[in-house]
DNA sequence: AATATTATTGAACAAACAGTTCGGTAATAA
DNA sequence: TTATTACCGAACTGTTTGTTCAATAATATT
């Protein structure tokens, strides 16, 4: 790859981000991410097709981070799932700043959508440990959306707490 | 109120429910809503500040009728929780139309943090059901994500399930 | 080192949308 | 009948997105 298109794209990216530690990801405009970028529009429009393509980048480099890690990867790991999120919880605090700046606006719905295919799938691999008398799906649905709250609760206190308690009281709360 | 004013009023919310039945919000423009309501562009905006105020003003009508109704409020309600979470559910199923386009956008955020205030309030009134060893906080967190999580899965669904079951299924599973 | 390729630039451009302004017109109230 | 009020529509400003293109500068190739 051209060093000039990776010193570009790197330059975007840590603008994108910078933008992101004080301001929603809708208020940001291409020509914010450009100026901060010290890029031209035309160059900006090579690399990315839409705004939305380089919000899709950036996420895919946090989720590769957080869920392609050592242990939350699936079938083989031995932990439990109390541990799993916790590990989880943890991860996302090395994306504090970016994540701040994707939670806290109106396309969380966006951002949270990866998560929850990644959280349903964990859920799917430990749903024998729920003994409730409920539809699966139901239950999925459930946890799914209770643990993307804890993730939700856990950036607004500004990841202040302990991960793992976090994960035990969730853990509390759906057994 | 005059009687113009009225009516203008009233095309202006129609037309923007009937677009919301096959639209996102956030595809539905002004100039949408003024050639279907049929009405001037300066007339639009002399009755709502923005589209967002529009959208407002139609939640408030919706959640009017859901929460301001006979049993979800509040102290005096001799109902139980499960009662008021189907009655609530019931409730939405009046107004299937408008919500199905609320809910299946980006902005989802906005109408959900709605519903989430009078959750919020109401499950306060009933935290001692629940005898969970975790900070109330937490716990009202808990609760008012997962009914969200259960109202838009109802939505998802095309509100075909049972209200009663869905609320029953969600006090198994939060209990 | 000379040449060909490729990335970047900047400026200009079209299209879409939000929201405002204003003079004229029609319905309603006094 | 007169005064008020709401509506109209067209034009206008401003913002943002995304495209185009010729010129230029940095890399690759020979």
């Amino acid at each position: 790859m051209d060093r000039r298109q990776r010193k570009t794209r790197e330059a975007i990216f840590s603008a994108f981000r910078e933008l992101l530690e004080h301001r929603r990801y809708e208020s940001i405009t291409v020509q914010d991410i450009i100026d901060k970028a010290d890029v031209g529009r035309s160059t900006f429009y090579s690399h990315f097709e839409t705004k939305d393509a380089l919000l899709y980048a950036i996420c895919s480099d946090i989720f590769d981070h957080i869920f392609k890690g050592d242990m939350c990867n699936y079938p083989g790991a031995t932990h439990s799932l109390e541990e799993k999120l916790a590990h989880i919880l943890w991860h996302l605090k090395d994306h504090k700043k970016d994540i701040t700046g994707l939670l806290s606006c109106e396309s969380a719905d966006l951002f949270m959508g990866y998560i929850r295919e990644y959280l349903r799938e964990l859920f799917t691999l430990h749903l024998e440990d729920f003994d409730k008398d409920v539809p699966d799906d139901f239950l999925l649905n459930h946890l799914t959306s209770s643990f993307c709250a804890v993730i939700k609760w856990y950036s607004d206190k500004k990841m202040e707490f302990s991960p793992e308690e976090a994960a035990r009281n969730f853990i509390l709360l759906v057994s």
